[in-house]
DNA sequence: GCCGTTTTCGGCCCGACTGTTTTCAGTCG
């Protein structure tokens, strides 16, 4: 599947022709397309084989020439001559916070800056303290940014690294018969961020070679790293180190337990089992030369006294001990989330109509949606007016009349102004069923100002859940400066939700805070913040993420059925 | 480059904030 290979694509181009300062409708369009593409469930080839790609929205005939060309030959020309004599390093400059194209071609120009090295040593040979339109503040906010930048290098979006080691094993199957294929290390830890993907393969010896010669040849290995016998290692052509472990099947739960992790869990566990006079490494449990068990993650435990664990809770962080205790939390699944909570509509910055959202909600196998357009505030991303928002929700009254056995509600993602105070009127906002408030302005306020304004939010009647309390993305901007706990303690005081965003590079609120939302007696809200039917299955990543931060069903509010989630916002308001 | 029950050409992407300025350019959501 192509899918992210052109989408990083037609985002490169857009990076490009923003540096050479090319019309921002051209250039938003190759984003659009690139947005499109990423977001596609289905393989862009299989779009592409029907003759379907211009029916993309956003996708018209000369994107659909593009993605065809790179489908049939492998390259696109579009691409080869906007990136020729590119240096590729500079890209990775318009990552900083602060550094937009402008200042990335000014840099260039003056300065010869071709990467985040070249940034560096600028930065510390004092030679951009002469760039004209740059002085001390600037210049601060660019170091901070690169250290940012430095700091989350080499770590992929959990969100991009699942898909990833799915291809990869799936792409196995198709060439050679497996036993059991999984991955472990981080990502089956389901960790926001992973620095590699470690791939296990349950398989007897004499097919170890076949199996690392299938990996060898998958389309994604852009180069081999290494191919032995039982191990082989691949960089995709994102970047992304894949290495492959061929275990034999007596081996292949310790070898799981093993390489799942996390280092702190496995010093742990490995400390029990010599309290019990046996020795555990990834071939086995062993007491003396006598192997004991290995075969299954189970047997594994069970020979320290210990049920299976999750491998989301393998951390070190009493996971172990709640184990010894018969106190493992039992943790939400998918099939526990009856609806998603915050999603947009064409009305504000989502493709569809609320009857297709919802449509696509009930498709997914949800009971409910809301439907969670921005306020007026936000106008980038089509914030709805009060008029707007009527409309908006005539259409959900037809909609809902279209569309038995589904409930939509009407909600909305208002904005937490700078002083606290809501982008929409008492009035206006009494009237839905759902309301997000969201902080999307004024990021830079002292964590005293900001955690007084998201408190003043969440002590508002009319306030349901308050929307990704930091606000970060991942490895791109550190959230907002904001007391978690005060806020959670304003939301247990009020009954109002904390939502725990899905978006991979979101993922606000983290596992922790989730933890110490359900400590506090907080209802945690998932919702996708999908603006389209494929980004609905974002949620999964949410709901890896409560089960990192400890929660059961009972702990989300989406586990509610939409009459008692309609029961409970109603005692709320009452 | 995309798009069209106002348009096949001319809009689309607006406003606030910041830092550098003395009237504005760049970034960001």
């Amino acid at each position: 599947m192509k899918n992210a290979e052109i989408a990083r694509m037609f985002q490169a181009m857009a990076d490009v022709m923003e540096i050479k300062g090319e019309n921002p409708f051209r250039v938003n369009s190759y984003r659009n397309a690139a947005r499109v593409i990423s977001d596609l469930a289905e393989d862009v080839a299989a779009v592409a084989a029907r003759g379907e790609l211009t029916g993309l929205p956003g996708v018209g005939e000369g994107t659909a020439g593009k993605i065809e060309q790179y489908l049939a030959e492998g390259r696109m020309d579009a691409y080869e001559e906007l990136t020729e004599g590119f240096p590729v390093g500079v890209l990775e400059l318009l990552r900083i916070p602060g550094m937009g194209p402008k200042t990335v071609a000014k840099l260039m120009d003056e300065r010869d800056v071709r990467s985040l090295d070249d940034l560096e040593k600028a930065l510390q040979g004092g030679e951009l303290e002469d760039v004209p339109g740059m002085r001390a503040k600037t210049i601060r906010k660019i170091r901070a940014g690169l250290d940012l930048v430095r700091r989350s290098q080499g770590r992929t979006l959990l969100g991009e690294a699942l898909p990833l080691a799915h291809e990869v094993i799936e792409g196995l199957r198709a060439r050679v018969k497996l036993d059991g294929a999984e991955a472990a290390g981080s990502l089956r830890r389901r960790k926001e961020t992973v620095g590699d993907i470690d791939i296990l393969v349950n398989s007897r010896a004499g097919d170890a070679e076949g199996v690392i010669e299938a990996f060898a040849g998958l389309d994604c290995a852009s180069e081999v790293l290494a191919a032995g016998g039982t191990r082989g290692s691949i960089r995709t052509g994102q970047g992304l180190q894949v290495d492959l472990r061929v275990v034999p099947p007596e081996s292949w739960g310790a070898a799981l337990v093993y390489f799942t992790g996390s280092k702190a869990h496995n010093v742990k566990i490995r400390g029990l089992a010599h309290e019990r006079g046996l020795k555990i490494n990834e071939y086995g449990v062993f007491r003396g030369e006598e192997r004991v068990a290995g075969a299954t993650e189970e047997d594994v435990y069970a020979t320290l006294g210990l049920p299976w664990i999750p491998p989301e809770l393998r951390e070190d962080r009493g996971e172990v001990e709640a184990a010894a205790a018969g106190a493992l939390p039992g943790l939400i699944g998918p099939e526990d989330v009856l609806g998603d909570l915050h999603a947009h509509t064409n009305y504000s910055d989502g493709v569809l109509a609320p009857l297709d959202m919802a449509r696509a909600a009930k498709a997914y196998g949800y009971r409910y949606i809301a439907l969670t357009d921005h306020s007026k505030n936000l106008r980038i991303a089509g914030g709805l007016t009060e008029e707007r928002l009527a409309r908006r929700n005539d259409e959900i009254d037809a909609a809902r009349a279209a569309l038995k056995g589904f409930t939509i509600l009407k909600g909305t993602e208002v904005d937490i102004l700078k002083d606290g105070s809501l982008d929409y009127s008492d009035e206006v906002l009494a009237a839905l069923d759902w309301v997000v408030a969201s902080v999307h302005d004024h990021f830079g306020m002292s964590e005293k100002d900001m955690t007084e304004r998201i408190v003043r939010a969440a002590r508002s009647p009319h306030v349901d859940c308050i929307g990704h309390l930091t606000g970060r993305l991942i490895g791109t901007r550190e959230g907002y400066a904001v007391d978690a706990s005060a806020v959670l303690a304003a939301c247990a005081e009020t009954g109002t939700c904390l939502e725990l965003n899905a978006q991979p590079d979101r993922l606000d609120i983290t596992d922790l805070v989730c933890r110490e939302a359900a400590q506090a007696g907080v209802k945690v809200a998932l919702g996708s913040d999908a603006h389209s039917a494929e980004s609905l299955r974002l949620m999964q990543f949410g709901i890896a993420t409560a089960r990192r931060g400890w929660l059961g069903p009972e702990d989300a509010i989406n586990h509610l059925t939409a009459a008692r989630l309609r029961k409970f916002l109603a005692s709320r308001k009452g």
